[in-house]
DNA sequence: ATAGCCAATGTG
DNA sequence: ACATTGGCTATG
């Protein structure tokens, strides 16, 4: 400390004044004596200045030097203001150069911010192009002194019924002991190579090895467990108590045998290796049991566990299947609906040590589970599990984040395979786990798509009056053993533009971003770069012509049911989800994910309006529509049990296809080849940024971009304009930390005007 | 953001 | 001569 003072004071002050530049203030204030062990503390202050984003240093007065923990609340003098933030870490002394500031006080001794979550806050800071302050407000939540100061009690979950047992037929094992290498896995850009070895295998230490799967009882490797290196276990006093294995461990893989390369990769959690998995479940209700039992296994071998799913129904399916499998209290859910008091409480355990194994929605994502070793993410594609608030980070790249910084496992399922996945597989980040052909086509539905030509299925749609035969004749030999679910759409889809002929999506020769229509004279314009494409023909089969793609979704449902008086029809979606209904014959409509569970499954579904959910305006439209198909056909019987579904869609679609022969893998390998040559998401990385003209223009004018950076826009947004930067993916990195140095020296300059920056947003159209 | 400092401006 | 305002800088 105290070298030169490098950047301030220039020749500036008038004449005669006195030297003096800063004085004193806070040592009149505190006059105690300093800590005389590691007498400074580096403080994460909240402030959310992007030029500001980094630790600074303050004193620790000798009074407050036993509450000043690592990972505790403080509040401190900033900028002449108290603030709130969290202390880092304790240090000997200090690079800065000036006088230091004291703590104000310690707001609470409690260490809420473990260094994993530190070190976990800043790095997706990073790649958000973000600040860690954001970051942490998403992570930690709000103090309440009451419960904090209580001691932790039981956990608990919340009741509810369903959810998954059985176990299917065997299946060979010998699959993959994915642990896998990770040489730069996700990020080609190398940010991870650094970072010390992430790859559990490392540690296999006990006796436990591949065998015997009963013998997990062994004390916990005196928890050392992260190869990762994140010094957890210093920090966490007796918290981190031996929260003994699980004694009681489940045996072998389960429902899991049903996969073939099942038996392993529950094996590798048992021996606490790291293994990677992206999962295609089979359909059916087992989900949340085989996501339970591999939750037990993981937890009998001594390792905390983290799962997120989507939404607060599938939350409290898998917390009635980890109720079923391990009782009440080894287990608590985080989700939105808690109150203050509630999540807090709920936090904390989770924060001590007392629970290890969470499950939670999108926020959970952030959970403090001492001795990380396995995430789940549910039905990844969902866009519930994007954050909305900035940074925007999405669940499965946080998630993986920390697998891959604490060499836990990972284990991304769903019934659909989104393109992000399947790159995280091309990667070979993570190894695919499905079932067989033979077991799938065991318990998937018969499904068949109506409209042989799409002309047919729009007429079905827009008058409702004139549904294909197949679908009343679905609905009536349905209705005659159980319940038929009917999907429908919700409203309000923007019109897109496609060829008239094949139907396929109209794009930008210049950008690949979608045509539209601004009104019925313009030439069709990208969405993207606004570049005019007066004539444009189809890609795949040279047809100059143009068409709507979007038809309203409607009351077909409701037509429906006068088709079958007598039958009770049920509503759910949007204001009145219902979670489940009876085994008996009824029509339940619902929109795309507030479909209800049926006791016994349904008899049939009747996934209408195919066209409303493959037009939209997205990039993901093919996708999103294949993953709503699936999720609906899920929850209808297997053919064998006479199961079937009709999608009202052109069967010769390729994501129709995928759907019929439920094979989602296929569909997405294909999509992010599409990608690739698009040069879309995942393929690429893409930073969007909205504001006023102004402000985009001077952040890009501020940003040192990578020189593979293409710009595409600006385009109109609702709140001024976009405009799109796309770089390949190994210049990702360096494109976030163009962006966040640009927003920093903006908001050094105070240059008015803010400027939404996010990277790999989840909708582009 | 916002506190603090300085110089320029306004006012009696 | 003094109070008020605007610009600028740094924030530990």
């Amino acid at each position: 400390m105290a070298g030169a003072t490098s950047q301030q004071a220039p020749a500036r002050r008038k004449g005669g004044a006195g030297p003096a530049r800063r004085k004193p203030r806070s040592a009149a204030r505190d006059r105690g004596p300093d800590a005389a062990v590691l007498p400074v503390a580096r403080v994460a202050v909240d402030i959310p200045l992007a030029h500001l984003d980094r630790p600074f240093d303050y004193l620790v007065p000798e009074r407050l030097a036993g509450q000043a923990v690592p990972g505790c609340r403080v509040r401190v003098r900033f900028a002449g203001q108290l603030t709130d933030g969290y202390l880092l870490e304790r240090v000997a002394a200090s690079e800065h150069p000036g006088q230091l500031a004291r703590l104000e006080r310690v707001v609470s001794p409690e260490p809420v911010l473990s260094p994993e979550i530190a070190a976990l806050a800043r790095e997706v800071a990073d790649r958000y192009a973000g600040t860690m302050a954001d970051v942490l407000r998403l992570a930690v939540p709000p103090r309440h002194a009451r419960t904090e100061s209580m001691a932790a009690p039981s956990a608990g979950g919340e009741p509810d019924a369903a959810g998954g047992r059985e176990s299917g037929g065997s299946a060979p094992a010998g699959g993959p002991d994915s642990a896998g290498r990770d040489p730069a896995g996700r990020d080609p850009a190398g940010r991870d190579p650094a970072r010390r070895d992430p790859v559990g295998p490392v540690l296999v230490t006990g006796p436990e090895a591949a065998g015997v799967p009963e013998a997990a009882g062994v004390p916990e490797a005196a928890g050392v467990p992260e190869a990762a290196g994140v010094p957890e276990a210093a920090a966490v006093p007796a918290t981190a108590d031996p929260a003994s294995p699980d004694p009681a461990r489940p045996a072998g893989p389960g429902p899991w045998s049903r996969y073939p390369a099942g038996p392993a990769f529950l094996d590798g959690l048992a021996s606490r290796r790291a293994p990677r998995a992206v999962w295609s479940a089979l359909p059916g209700p087992q989900w949340p049991g085989e996501i339970a039992w591999a939750a037990a296994t993981a937890a009998a071998a001594g390792r905390g566990v983290l799962m997120v799913v989507p939404d607060a129904r599938d939350l409290s399916l898998l917390d009635a299947a980890l109720t079923r499998l391990l009782g009440p209290d080894r287990h608590v859910t985080l989700s939105a609906g808690l109150g203050p008091a509630e999540r807090y409480r709920r936090w904390l355990a989770v924060r001590r040590g007392t629970v290890r194994i969470v499950a939670g929605t999108r926020a959970a994502m952030f959970a403090p589970v001492v001795n990380l070793g396995l995430v789940v993410i549910w039905d990844d594609g969902d866009d519930l599990h994007a954050e909305p608030r900035a940074p925007y980070p999405h669940a499965r790249d946080v998630l993986a984040l920390r697998a891959h910084r604490t060499g836990a496992a990972a284990l991304i399922g769903g019934f659909t395979r989104t393109a992000e996945a399947t790159g995280l597989v091309a990667s070979g980040w993570a190894r695919p786990l499905a079932a067989g052909r033979a077991v799938l086509r065991d318990r998937m539905p018969q499904i068949r798509a109506a409209g042989a030509d799409s002309e047919l299925a729009r007429d079905a749609v827009a008058q409702s009056a004139r549904l294909p035969s197949l679908v009343l004749r679905t609905a009536r030999a349905g209705l005659a053993s159980g319940p038929v679910l009917v999907q429908v759409p919700r409203r309000g889809y923007l019109a897109t533009l496609g060829c008239a002929r094949c139907r396929a999506r109209a794009r930008c020769a210049a950008c690949g971003g979608p045509l539209s229509l601004a009104h019925a004279e313009a030439a069709p314009a990208c969405g993207w770069c606004a570049a005019d494409d007066p004539h444009w023909r189809c890609p795949h089969c040279a047809h100059p012509g143009l068409r709507a793609l979007v038809t309203g979704a409607g009351r077909t449902a409701e037509e429906l049911g006068h088709a079958f008086p007598g039958i009770p029809l049920i509503e759910s979606g949007g204001a009145g989800p219902v979670t489940a209904v009876p085994g008996s014959p009824a029509l339940v409509v619902a929109t795309p994910g507030a479909e209800p569970r049926a006791a016994g499954g349904y008899a049939a579904a009747l996934l209408l309006d195919g066209w409303a959910l493959l037009g939209r305006p997205s990039l993901r439209a093919a996708e999103e529509a294949l993953r709503r198909w699936l999720n609906a056909a899920a929850l209808v019987r297997g053919a064998a049990a006479g199961g079937q579904v009709v999608v009202v869609a052109d069967a010769s679609i390729p994501a129709v296809q995928a759907l019929i022969r439920w094979d989602p893998v296929t569909h997405a390998e294909r999509e992010l080849a599409e990608r690739e040559q698009l040069r879309f998401p995942p393929a690429v990385r893409m930073a969007s940024l909205t504001g006023s003209p102004d402000a985009v223009d001077g952040l890009l004018a501020a940003a040192e971009l990578p020189a593979a950076v293409e710009l595409l826009g600006p385009v109109e947004a609702p709140d001024g304009v976009q405009m799109l930067l796309r770089v390949p993916r190994s210049a990702g990195v360096a494109l976030a930390a163009a962006l966040r140095g640009a927003q920093a020296a903006r908001s050094a300059r105070k240059e008015p005007g803010p400027v939404r920056v996010q990277l790999d947003p989840a909708e582009l159209s």
